[in-house]
DNA sequence: TGTACATCAGTGAACGCGCGTTCACTGATGTAC
DNA sequence: TGTACATCAGTGAACGCGCGTTCACTGATGTAC
């Protein structure tokens, strides 16, 4: 099927727009992005975008898939540069995170700030791309435990997570016990707590010096939490 | 000195501002907040507000110290009714916050989700209210320390966190050593992150049936990463 | 290969909305003598 | 205690702004015969 001139055009104008609306989440809050700016960006009259885009909804499902995706690349491609040690890869996953959040804080917001007023994400297209972190930390988990070198865990588990928790461990066919994979969840949301903070800067002005270094301190501490050597 | 019927209409118009502005972020997001929408609602021409408050501005940091606040209170409140074992005390700590988040989740979100767009905080009027939790969970920790139930930990910290942490220690008065008070960070941050995760539907729809449940057990975890047994 | 019709991208004007902030003003409350 | 003046709360109109979305339209591109 060959494709004529005409949808090479929309599928570059497509590409545009997300590449507009990227660029416009550098100056401005996720609530305040506007087609109407996407549209002044593109050289092009307000109305146009609606050739493109059923409505602003689409444009920030758009955007939040673009960045989890980017995201999710990052993170990814930070983990096999490294290869190495799951206490190594947790950090290369951590720092990979960060530095993304931190080259765009908008697009961090947007998918991991307040959710937008009135917005609401169809799950079937942003759940998939909005796992991949998470997934990525259970799996370096995983084969850590398959290794043999990850530490056990003892505490109980209240029923009801203990079969959310096995579920999830039957979707994503992973052989670690549920203690563990508790661990791994205090893990991956410790890991965005500790970068939200860094992002939105909720310690104070001159409390963290090196916030790097602080930031690798905490991740090794949840590294410790989930069993980690 | 006796208070004129002009002050004391003054102050309840004052308190009348910060209670509609409260209530409108329960309809509202954060960014949306609109000194239009409160003078409406005061029954009173919009240009009047500015007779009470300087700007759009001042009355978010009006709203969020008053955040701050209500939420330190109510963590006071709820860690003094256990006065039980730290760990006790931290649950309590978590399940407040939790519960105060729930109830309104853009009011969480003025003070621990993204920072509103244009607008920056003065520091010498937030911080105080804003450092209210983490003060609180350091003290328990310290408490504990003091009476030697605290385990202690043994990594390495890099040059500049510990002297942060060091002066931190200082300014506070805590006898703990830096090591645990990393270890109190990380629990700061990893409530957070698992209050965000749960307020902002961070995991998908069915995927956490009992949120409370394993809320819970997650703070158990950071908990034992603090050291508290 | 050429023509007739259908599809589609983009225009321009408009609707209706809400916002923050300023300004000259009226009339009530407070203060000093 | 009464009066003259100063302070202050609230009004109403206005400025200038930007937004999402709809709609009838023109002109170029694509398709079927």
């Amino acid at each position: 099927m060959p494709r004529t001139p005409r949808q090479i055009a929309r599928e570059n104008t497509m590409r545009e727009i997300v590449r507009i609306g990227r660029e416009q989440l550098a100056a401005v809050g996720p609530t305040d992005l506007s087609l109407r700016a996407v549209a002044r960006e593109l050289g092009v009259v307000s109305s146009a975008v609606y050739r493109y885009v059923a409505s602003r909804d689409e444009l920030l499902t758009l955007l939040i898939v673009d960045a989890y995706d980017e995201l999710g690349d990052e993170v990814d491609a930070a983990v096999a540069e490294v290869r190495a040690k799951p206490r190594r890869q947790v950090h290369a996953v951590a720092t990979a995170v960060r530095a993304w959040a931190l080259r765009g804080p908008s697009r961090y917001a947007l998918i991991y700030g307040t959710p937008v007023p009135g917005y609401s994400a169809p799950a079937e297209r942003t759940t998939g791309a909005g796992t991949r972190v998470a997934v990525r930390l259970m799996r370096i988990l995983d084969e850590a435990y398959a290794v043999g070198v990850l530490q056990s865990a003892a505490e109980r588990l209240p029923r009801a997570v203990r079969q959310d928790l096995e579920a999830i461990r039957r979707e994503y066919g992973l052989a670690l016990p549920a203690e563990v994979l508790a661990r791994g969840f205090a893990l991956w949301s410790g890991l965005f707590g500790a970068v939200s903070f860094d992002v939105f800067d909720q310690y104070g002005p001159d409390t963290i010096s090196d916030r790097a270094a602080f930031f690798d301190h905490q991740v090794g501490l949840l590294a410790t939490l989930a069993g980690l050597p």
